[in-house]
RNA sequence: GCCGGGAUGGCGGAACUGGCAGACGCAGCGGACUCAAAAUCCGCCGACCCUUGCGGUCAUGGGGGUUCGACCCCCCCUCCCGGCACCA
């Protein structure tokens, strides 16, 4: 090897012997038994679709629970970091159709292109515990999960109007419609079907998950407002008003029953029963009525349904109030929702703005019925604050909002025209899809039973390998005869099977407890293993799935308590969503042109750069902006690092023993010092804030002070000794972010019988760097022999003075007083007061 | 409308508990090495002012406040990103 060879930093050539070293050793990265008497540390990031390609945020996403994971292995625990691929779904329909390759061919070549991409990057996963959804071997779990829930009732089935998505050809839940648009398709609009579907009932664990959030401090708040904001529990009143000459009764939700005396109209939704039943005998209402529905629809479908003017029509008819006896009309308006609280409303106009806004048009009657406090008079109306007292309200006048809301509903209650209840926004979810390419649902139609099970021995119900998929004509497995006929279990008689699959969300409600036992072949997984792994330690994703599969996963973890499987509540303690991979100011997209491909940048500047950089452009919680100027930037620093360990390295290998404080000279004092408030801040990041960018930042500061002092270094004057446990620790430190050429300076440093004095433990000779342990922060080393500290003179910075880092206020005041500048600029003036702040700031307030 | 997050040099960002604003990197400029280039190394690098000095002033979206001292805390406002929304 020639000198010049030598100096050069070549990624590929190192990254691809760490590649094949590690690929030859199974249980590099595999997780050790449960009785192995370490802490455990389960970090885990999202599992990807496997598109076929890693984009940046994937790489991203990974990085950070790599650093993790090395990271705390490093500190000894027992760490469980896997990996898998939710592999069911539509894109793998949509590319047989396009190529005529069957899904599963495409999908698991797409897994194994991925798969290899990931081990090029060097990510920590034990391939051993590997996921894949689409596989019998887990979706057939799916189906047992299916039928243990319907066996409790979790799982129903129900004509109901549902969201149809006309290019996926499918339904979609409510949480896979943004904006009235699909989730999928941007510019598709999702229409509104009546269809008889699968529902889970999430909505039995409503107030659950939202209890839950209170409780889940190790999320970010933003994911936790918006779980929130998605289960939307709202706390009112359900109110009877009887109908004049009519048996029908009106049940109304509100949450301000206080303004009951205020009501001057009942204003139910077009697709009330009483509307119907009304319309069904006066034929101007009915048309008028479908119109209502119509323009309902099509807001709905637009996706900006608050916007449409509000309008409505008087029935004719009348509801008597239950407090005060009062008739007033009933109308039929758009406003107003059959799907939300009881499709009906007393309306307030005096006190609701919408309410408001429709009196005003049709002449209903305003009231004031509530008044602020400290007005004699009243205000102008609408006045929708609760912060007020009750007037015009009969015998309830006085009474402030709050009470007159809980005494009327004890009224309401002992005169059983209504009560308090708790609404949820939150619908159950929607689990029928009529596609081919997901979980078969394992239910079976029989005239004579019904709705009957397939018994768990018959599982998996398999889905039918040869099919033409097509994107019309529902599902596509209703065409495959030998799939569809079956035997009724309980009557033998001829039957059929269920031909709409799940979700896939389903297959990632609970993956991650799979992974604990991923070869289990008699069930889901090992109660007793997962229970020494939940709850996840550290979760890892992006914030997209903060109401799609982070609610799913919660809900399924608390039926999978409820079934007795698990002891958590909640399946992770802790989720870090980071941001996105954005370039020249845009989300990095096809049809923008901007994606960086990870292959790309691993070719040009190997993964250790590529990882490193996504971990220092930005905080991870940011979104980060890709420059490869600045992944150029990482691979020159990683180029130094490597230059000057190699350099080093020989002398360092020459000594055995530990640096001795007395054979340490100025300047390796300087450098160790620096190194352990290197350890310091890094360990300290990796304890939460998990600020890697500046943890980068420190490391590069080290070498800066290193490369600076190289001369002493290659002298001897910093002692072979020191130089040794100075490479040693930047190699250690480096370890998280960039472990392929941690890897080969470590065993360029002889990690054979390594002494790291700083440790607690030796690690025996030949010790993957994985193993090795985490560098330790000796405070006696970090500290600095002086400190600076800045005098201000009235707030203004004017000096700093070098003091002992210990010394105490008075020694600082002196100091600062007697500092030559200080003397100048308080010349004649007089000294009114003197903060001292040991450690930080001397501040002299001067007149 | 409600809720959450954000705004700091040409750029990405740092400043962790209220105590030297701009760490680290990118870009740029100057220099060394070289026949030359690449690579590498060294230095400079917020704005303005003058009396060019180990000088002064201004500066963290805008305005006010608290404090000896504010990027940081409080109030008001602007803009950007995200979520929810005829939710009764």
């Amino acid at each position: 090897m020639s000198d010049e060879k030598e100096l050069r930093y070549d990624p590929a050539a190192i990254e691809t012997k760490w590649q094949q070293r590690w690929a030859a050793d199974p249980k590099l990265y595999a997780a050790e038994p449960v009785s192995n008497g370490k802490p455990k540390y389960y970090v885990l990031e999202m599992l990807p679709y496997p598109s076929g390609q890693l984009h940046m945020g994937h790489v991203r996403n990974y990085s950070i629970g790599d650093a993790l994971a090395r990271y705390m292995w490093m500190r000894g625990y027992n760490v469980l970091h896997p990996m898998g691929w939710d592999a069911f779904g539509l894109p793998a329909e949509n590319a047989a159709l396009k190529n005529n390759t069957p899904p599963r061919e495409w999908t698991l070549s797409n897994i194994a292109a991925m798969k290899r991409q990931m081990q090029r990057i060097g990510f920590s996963y034990d391939w051993a515990t590997e996921v894949t959804t689409c596989l019998p071997e887990y979706y057939r779990w799916n189906q047992w999960f299916f039928l243990r829930m319907y066996e409790k009732g979790l799982v129903y089935r129900k004509k109901s109007k549902v969201n149809w998505c006309p290019e996926c050809a499918t339904v979609l839940a409510n949480e896979q419609v943004i904006n009235g648009y699909c989730w999928r398709h941007e510019d598709t609009l999702v229409e509104q079907r009546d269809l008889e579907q699968w529902f889970f009932r999430i909505t039995a664990y409503a107030q659950e998950l939202l209890d839950g959030l209170d409780k889940l401090e190790g999320w970010p708040e933003k994911v936790r407002t918006m779980q929130r904001n998605w289960i939307g529990r709202s706390e009112g009143t359900e109110i009877d008003f009887a109908v004049e000459n009519r048996s029908e009764k009106i049940r109304v939700f509100t949450t301000r029953v206080d303004t009951i005396f205020g009501a001057t109209s009942v204003q139910l939704a077009p697709e009330h029963p009483l509307v119907t039943a009304l319309a069904q005998a006066d034929a101007g209402l009915k048309v008028q009525v479908s119109t209502l529905i119509e323009e309902q629809k099509k807001a709905r479908e637009s996706g900006d349904v608050g916007a449409i003017e509000k309008h409505g029509v008087p029935t004719g008819h009348f509801a008597i109030n239950p407090y005060n006896g009062e008739l007033i009309p009933i109308w039929v308006a758009n406003y107003v929702l059959m799907d939300y609280g009881t499709g009906a409303i007393m309306s307030v106009p005096g006190h609701d703005e919408r309410d408001f806004e429709f009196a005003k048009k049709y002449a209903i009657p305003i009231r004031e019925v509530i008044r602020p406090v400290q007005n004699e008079v009243g205000v102008k109306l609408p006045f929708v604050s609760e912060d007020g007292v009750l007037v015009n309200s009969g015998e309830y006048n006085g009474l402030s909002c709050a009470e007159a809301q809980k005494r009327l509903q004890e009224v309401a209650v002992r005169n059983a025209f209504g009560e308090a209840t708790v609404t949820f926004r939150l619908k159950d979810w929607g689990v029928s899809r009529q596609r081919y390419w997901g979980t078969p649902i394992p239910m079976i139609h029989c005239e004579r039973d019904g709705l009957v099970q397939v018994p768990d021995e018959q599982l998996p119900v398999l889905l039918p390998e040869k099919i033409e998929i097509t994107q019309t004509g529902g599902s596509p497995l209703s065409r495959v005869p030998e799939f569809v006929n079956v035997k009724c279990p309980k009557c033998g008689h001829a039957a059929k099977r269920e031909t709409d699959t799940m979700d896939t969300f389903v297959d990632s409600s609970w993956y991650f407890y799979r992974y604990t036992d991923a070869k289990n072949a008699n069930a889901p997984f090992d109660s007793s293993i997962a229970q020494y792994w939940f709850s996840i330690d550290q979760y890892i994703g992006g914030v997209e799935h903060a109401i799609l599969h982070l609610i799913y996963s919660r809900f399924w973890t608390k039926v999978m308590r409820d079934l007795g499987m698990i002891k958590n509540d909640e399946p992770a303690q802790r989720l870090f969503t980071q941001g996105m991979v954005i370039k020249d100011g845009a989300k990095m997209s096809k049809s923008k042109g901007n994606v960086v491909s990870p292959d790309d940048m691993v070719a040009r500047y190997g993964a250790d750069a590529t990882r490193m950089y996504a971990l220092f452009a930005a905080p991870p919680d940011r979104d980060l902006d890709w420059q490869e100027d600045g992944v150029a930037g990482i691979s020159r620093f990683l180029g130094r690092v490597w230059r000057l360990t190699a350099k080093h390295a020989p002398a360092a290998r020459a000594v055995a023993s530990e640096p001795q404080n007395s054979s340490k000279t100025q300047e390796g004092g300087a450098l160790m010092r620096k190194l352990h408030q290197t350890i310091a801040k890094i360990t300290h990041d990796f304890e939460g804030r998990w600020h890697f960018n500046t943890c980068v930042a420190a490391i590069m500061e080290f070498v800066n002070e290193l490369q600076a002092a190289d001369a002493q270094l290659t002298s001897g004057e910093v002692p072979a000794a020191v130089v040794r446990e100075l490479l040693h620790n930047l190699v250690l430190l480096l370890a998280p972010f960039a472990p392929y050429l941690a890897a080969e300076l470590w065993e360029e440093l002889g990690s054979q019988g390594a002494t790291l004095h700083l440790s607690d433990e030796n690690p025996p000779p030949g010790t993957p760097i994985l193993r090795a342990p985490w560098p330790k922060c000796d405070p006696g080393l970090a500290k600095e022999d002086e400190i600076e500290i800045p005098v201000q003179i009235n707030g203004k910075l004017v000096t700093v003075v070098r003091v002992a880092p210990d010394a105490d206020a008075k020694a600082i005041q002196a100091a600062a007083l007697a500092d030559e500048k200080v003397h100048a600029r308080i010349a004649g003036k007089t000294v009114v007061k003197v903060i001292v702040v040991p450690g930080r700031a001397v501040n002299l307030v001067v007149k």
